[in-house]
DNA sequence: CTGAAAGCGCTAACAT
DNA sequence: ATGTTAGCGCTTTCAG
C-alpha cells in the first residue's frame, strides 16, 4: 500500500497537502488533481489505522446485542447499519451471548479499538460501563436499560405486555399464563408488570413462569404450564423465540393452538404456517436500532444536552395471515 | 489510557521491558511483577492500534455474507465466531445484501483497516479480490465460491439438489418443480443441476424458476407454478427462505402441504408448525463457518500450502417433527 | 536480559 | 494556500 509520502512525492507537493486532499480541506485546485491523479495511479488508500492513531478515534461503532441468531436482534442490527452507513461509519456487531463476560471483553475490545462509541444490549443489570464512559466514549444502551447513567431507547414495554393479555382476554381465554425471560432484566419484568396488571383484575393464581429467551425455554415452560392441574387455557410469551417454543410444546400436546390462546410481545419470525391465532405484539425493531444509532451518532459529533430515554411504542397488531406478515414486513424495508 | 511509558516510569523499567512483558517475551520474573503490577495500578490496557500501526496487521478477520437476517448465515457467522475467538482474534460481520457494491466497500475497509484476513460468501462471480489478495492477505471464501484463486469450503450441492429431489419421488410426487435462486452463482446452479439429473429420467416438462433468495421470491415462483395449466404436485427449492414462502403460497392456495410436496435444500427456520412432509437436506452451516475460520486462521499464522477446497456433504433428513428439530438443533451446539 | 532509539502512516500546529 | 515538523503508542532492531 501506498502512503501519503509517495503520493506527495508523485504530485510534487508536501505530504500534509495530501492529507488535506483526502480529508476536505482547503487546497488549491490544481494541488488537487495533481495530488488525485498520483493516488490513482498508485492506487492509494489512507491507512486508517495510522490515522486512528493520530486522531485517536476511528469511524466504527460497536454494537452489541445478546443473540445473534435472533431476528428481532439482527432487524435491529439492520436499522443501525443503515443509519452509520449514512454518515460513513462502519458497525461492528459483537454477540454477546447473554454473557456478562463476553460482554465485558468487547467492551474492551471497542476500548482499546478506539471505537467511535457502542450501542448496546446489556447481558445484564450489571454491565460497568464505567471504562469506556470515563475514555468519553459515547454509549447508548437499546432495548434494555441499564443502571448507569447513559442515552437510552427502549420500548414501552408494560403497555406491549398489556395489550398481549388484554387481546387474549378479549378472545374469551380466562386463564392467561405468562413465559417471562429471566430475572433482572427491565424489559421483560415490565412486560411481566403488564400481564400481571391485566391479570390481576380477573383471575385468582398466577401463572407465572421464567425460562431462557430462546425456543427451548418456551418449549419447556409450556410443557410445565401444561401438566398443571389446572392449566391455563393461554399463554403470553415475553418475547418472540419463547412463543416459537410455547407454539410446539402445545402441538406436541395434540393442542390445537386455536383452542388455546397464544400472544407474544414481539413478531414470530419466519411463521410460514402460524395458526392465525397468534397475536403478536409488534416491536420496531429496525427502529429501535436507527433511534439508538442517531442518537449515538449526534453524541459522536459533540452533541452535549442532557441525558436522553427514547420510548418507542409497540404497535398491538389483530392476528393476520403469514401472507400478509411478509408483504408488510417487506414493505416495511 | 496510560501507555507504556507511563507504566514503565511507575515501574522503574523501559518502555521496551514493558512492551516484552505484555507480548509474552523474556523477562525477568522480578521486573515482571514491577511491570504488572504498575499496569494493574494504572489500569492499563495497549493500544491496539498504535500495535497495529506498528505490526502492519490486526487480530480481526472480516465476514463478509450476503444476508444477515437469513439463519443460515448467522449460524455459520457462529461457527467463524467461535473458531476465531479460540484463537484470540475477533471477527467483524459485514453485511453485504447481495450487492457487489457494498461488498466492494467492506473489501476496501478490510485492507484498509489492516484486517487480518476475510472470509466471504461472494455477492456474484465477479468479485475484485485483487486488491486484497495483492496485500498478502488471506481469503477464504464459503458457501459460494469464486474464479479467483483462492482457498474454499463449499457444500456437495449436486448432491444435496440430488437427495432432496430423490425424496419427493420416493414419496410418491411425479412432477417436481424447483425454485432456484438468481443465476450466476454456482451454489444455486449445481443444486439445479441435481434437481435436472433426477427429474430428467422421469418426466418430461420441466417445472424451473429462478427467484431472489428470500421468502417473497419463494411466494412469486410458488404462486406462478400453481398458475400453470398442469401444475407441479411438488417443489424443491434451492434454499431455506424461499421454501417458507413457497409453503405460505401453499396454504394460500388452500392446498395442505401434505398432499402437495415440498423440499428444500437448507433447513427451514423457527418452524413451530411445519408440516411433517416437509423435506430438508440439512446443510452444515456452522460447521462450513468453523471450517472456514480454521483454514483462514492457518494462512494467517503462516501456512503456505496450494490451495485448498473443502467439500462437506449435506445430510439428507428425513422429515421430522419440530420439537424433535429443536432437539437436534440445540444438541448441535 | 534490558535499554535506547528509530520508525509504522497519518494529522495538526506552526510557519511561511 | 502550502510546507515543515513533531508526535499518536507501540514494536523491534541494535547495543550492551
Amino acid at each position: 500500500m501506498a502512503t501519503i509520502y509517495e503520493v506527495a512525492a508523485l504530485a510534487g507537493v508536501s505530504p500534509a497537502t495530501v492529507s488535506r486532499v483526502f480529508n476536505g480541506l482547503a487546497v488549491s485546485e490544481e494541488k488537487q488533481r495533481l495530488v488525485r491523479d498520483a493516488a490513482a495511479r498508485l492506487a492509494f488508500t489512507p491507512n486508517k489505522t495510522a490515522r486512528r492513531l493520530r486522531k485517536r478515534s476511528s469511524e466504527i461503532i460497536a454494537l452489541l446485542i445478546p443473540d445473534i441468531e435472533n431476528p428481532f436482534y439482527t432487524a435491529l442490527a439492520r436499522g443501525v447499519e443503515d443509519r452509520a452507513q449514512e454518515s460513513g461509519f462502519s458497525v461492528v456487531l459483537c454477540n454477546t451471548d447473554d454473557d456478562p463476560g463476553k460482554e465485558l471483553r468487547y467492551l474492551q475490545i471497542a476500548a482499546s479499538e478506539q471505537m467511535a462509541g457502542v450501542i448496546l444490549s446489556p447481558a445484564s443489570d450489571e454491565v460497568d460501563l464505567g471504562a469506556i464512559v470515563s475514555l468519553g466514549r459515547p454509549v447508548v444502551a437499546v432495548d434494555r436499560t441499564t443502571p448507569y447513567p447513559v442515552d437510552a431507547v427502549k420500548i414501552d414495554n408494560r403497555s406491549a405486555g398489556i395489550a398481549a393479555t388484554k387481546a387474549l382476554f378479549d378472545a374469551g381465554y380466562r386463564r392467561v399464563a405468562c413465559i417471562a425471560g429471566p430475572a433482572g432484566i427491565e424489559a421483560t419484568e415490565d412486560r411481566v408488570h403488564g400481564w400481571r396488571q391485566v391479570v390481576a383484575s380477573r383471575m385468582r393464581e398466577g401463572y407465572l413462569r421464567h425460562a431462557n429467551f430462546r425456543v427451548d425455554g418456551g418449549h419447556a415452560a409450556m410443557t410445565h404450564l401444561l401438566a398443571l392441574d389446572t392449566p391455563p387455557d393461554a399463554v403470553v410469551t415475553t418475547n418472540n423465540l419463547m412463543a416459537v417454543g410455547a407454539l410446539q410444546a402445545l402441538v406436541e400436546a395434540g393442542i390445537s393452538p386455536e383452542t388455546f390462546g397464544v400472544a407474544a410481545v414481539g413478531e414470530l419470525p419466519f411463521m410460514a404456517l402460524a395458526p392465525a391465532s397468534v397475536v403478536q405484539v409488534r416491536l420496531p425493531a429496525r427502529h429501535l436500532g436507527t433511534t439508538a444509532a442517531t442518537m449515538l451518532l449526534e453524541r459522536i459529533a459533540g452533541d452535549a444536552q442532557p441525558l436522553r430515554t427514547v420510548v418507542l411504542r409497540a404497535e398491538v397488531a389483530p392476528p393476520a395471515s403469514p401472507r400478509e406478515e411478509w408483504a408488510r414486513k417487506e414493505s416495511a424495508l
